[in-house]
DNA sequence: GGTTTAGATGTTACCTAATAACATAAAGGT
DNA sequence: ACCTTTATGTTATTAGGTAACATCTAAACC
């Protein structure tokens, strides 16, 4: 469970959970944060699913747990966890997936099973980009990097 | 107005809206493709604009040159031009840009500005991924990669 | 202890993005 | 001409996201 790519194989979740709850409680309180419960739960949903969800499903699941029942609950959740690197945002998927780097700050790379809907987060897409912004002058503030594709479970179910 | 990256460079916009109408209608001719009257009129408008556009403005705009007013009439040529290289889908944005390199198939790099909301395109991205995927056995099938930060000129303007 | 203030939570109301399902109209092939 | 495919248009609905405002809680201050 450290911070090399955990990828699309078989893996005990639960794990995973406690994993991303550890991390996120440790940050926060090094970094005086307010882990509370909304934030805490919401987190929770997400690195239990270990997919990408969509802010309305995450919102039912939060309501049916007592919590509030309207989209800027989740939302403001979202922009909390975003902000500090607990979850990442899937531009593609307009959804939402625990980080699975408790590590540190990175600039994560998505890989999108489109067959099994499993998302995988690898390190390090920097390179890549930055040469074509240097030679337009252009200043990177934020990376997305995300492929599509087929992991090797859903490559053996198509053939 | 070859392939090379066009930038953030002051440049004739009418240019680049008949070089991508030319390379689309060249291309459709080839293969046997249907440039229908509101295929065209939305890359137009999106060429001309030379911005990422959502897809209700450039709706607004189609029914005012009297096609649909609903959202598949933009969605759905959307799709057509998105899916044959004419145009991208900037998925930061939920916007829509035309393609600026009319040669050929490409995995485009879009820097977009948060500045002044240019979105410039270049090209080869692929080589990134490929290595963080192949290490899991992932297939991709399609990539994104979208970078957020500053031009020169808003650069200029921040200091 | 009581007060002020900032941050968090909840609500209503609304806007933007996207798709499903169905009817009609042109193109294209035989 | 006839049939099939592709394209266009509609209505209706779902998903994604934000603005604005009221309330509550917890530090911080006196």
């Amino acid at each position: 469970m450290s911070s090399e790519p955990l990828g699309f194989v078989a893996h005990d979740h639960g794990s995973c959970r406690d994993a991303a709850l550890a991390a996120a409680e440790e940050t926060c309180a090094l970094e005086g944060l307010q882990f509370t419960p909304v934030r805490r739960r919401t987190l929770e949903i997400l690195a239990e699913a270990h997919a990408a969800m969509g802010a309305y499903d995450l919102l039912k699941r939060l309501s049916e747990d007592g919590f509030g029942s309207q989209p800027p609950v989740v939302y403001r959740a979202l922009d909390f966890l975003t902000k500090h690197g607990f979850a990442h945002k899937i531009e593609r998927l307009n959804a939402y997936v625990a980080c699975a780097h408790t590590s540190s700050r990175h600039t994560p790379v998505f890989l999108i099973c489109v067959g099994c809907n499993a998302v995988a987060e690898s390190d390090t897409a920097e390179p890549v980009v930055s040469k074509a912004a240097a030679e337009m002058g252009f200043e990177v503030k934020r990376l997305v990097v995300e492929a599509e594709g087929l992991c090797p479970a859903c490559q053996e179910g198509a053939a």
